[in-house]
DNA sequence: TACCGTCTGCGACAGTTGTAGCAGTTCGGG
DNA sequence: CCCGAACTGCTACAACTGTCGCAGACGGTA
C-alpha cells in the first residue's frame, strides 16, 4: 500500500500511540505540522478507507489502530523508490549510499555491523538478553 | 527537486539518451509503459517547466537535455524517503535493509565491499593536491 | 432537562499527477 | 510549389493530495 507524505506523518503518530483517538493523533502531529484538527481527521478517514487503519468507537469517539505495519509500509516505500530511481536493484541504492551520501561515522559503522550480522551468521539470534 | 513516478520514468530515458528528441524518449519509454506520444510530451514539458530539463530546437524539433542530474535526483528522493519513513536517519534505513529485505548474496557482498571501500580508505580517489 | 463544548460526518477547493486528443504549423519529397 | 507526414502548442479531465470549515449529533453538568 502506497502512502502519501501527509499520510506517513499521521501513520507515524498512530504507530507510536495506538490505539489512539483523533485528538491524540492531532496533538502528536501538531508539533511539527501545524495542521488543523480537521486536516488530521480527513487523513485518518482516508487511511481507514484505504485499509491502513481501523476505526472503532469508544463512546462517541473514534479510536484508530493500524492494520498496515510500519515495516510493511517501509518495505513498500523502499521497493518503490528502488524501482523507480535505482533501476530496481538494491545494489545501486547501496552504492549510492556509500558513494554519494555523507554518512556519519556512526551510520557507516552501523552498516558494517549490520552487514556482518546479516550475512555472516544468519542463524545466531541477534542479541538476546544475555543477563 | 521532487519527481513524480512518471517523471522518473522519462528522466531515466533522458539521462540515458540525451540529448534526445521527444520521439526518442517515447520510443525508449514505450516498451515498459505503453504511454502515448502525447503523454510523454506532456511529461517532458512539465519537466522543462520545473527546470529538470532544457529544451532546445533543432529544426522544428525539440531536443531535451537534463539539468537535474540523476545523482541529485536520487539524493533528493532518498532523503525524502528517509525523512518520512525512517525517522530521518540513514541508520534505520540500513537497518531495515539488512533486517527486512531479502537481498541477494551479490547485493550483500556489494554492501560489504562498498562499506570497506568507503570507510576504510577514504583517501584514494579524492586525491586533492593537498601535498 | 436545557445547554455547552466536543466529536464526527460531509463538503469544498485549489494544486498535482496520470493520461491523452486535437488542431494548426512546418519541413522534406515529388 | 503543394501535400502529406511529423511536430509542437494547447486543452482536457478524472483521480489523488493537501488543507480546512461547517453543521448537526452527543454526552456530561448544572
Amino acid at each position: 500500500m502506497r502512502l502519501s507524505d501527509t499520510e506517513w506523518t499521521v501513520m507515524q503518530a498512530v504507530w507510536q500511540l495506538e490505539p489512539s483517538t483523533a485528538r491524540e493523533v492531532h496533538a502528536a502531529v501538531e508539533a511539527e505540522t501545524a495542521w488543523s484538527y480537521s486536516t488530521v481527521r480527513t487523513l485518518l478517514t482516508r487511511l481507514v478507507e484505504k485499509g491502513a487503519l481501523t476505526e472503532s468507537k469508544r463512546g462517541n469517539q473514534s479510536v484508530y489502530e493500524s492494520v498496515l505495519s510500519s515495516t510493511d509500509a517501509r518495505r513498500t516505500a523502499l521497493r518503490s523508490l528502488v524501482e523507480k530511481a535505482f533501476g530496481g536493484t538494491f545494489g545501486s541504492l547501496v552504492q549510492h549510499l556509500a558513494a554519494e551520501e555523507k554518512l556519519t561515522r556512526k551510520e557507516r559503522d552501523e552498516i558494517a555491523r549490520l552487514v556482518d550480522e546479516g550475512s555472516a551468521r544468519r542463524k545466531s539470534p541477534p542479541r538476546r538478553k544475555k543477563s
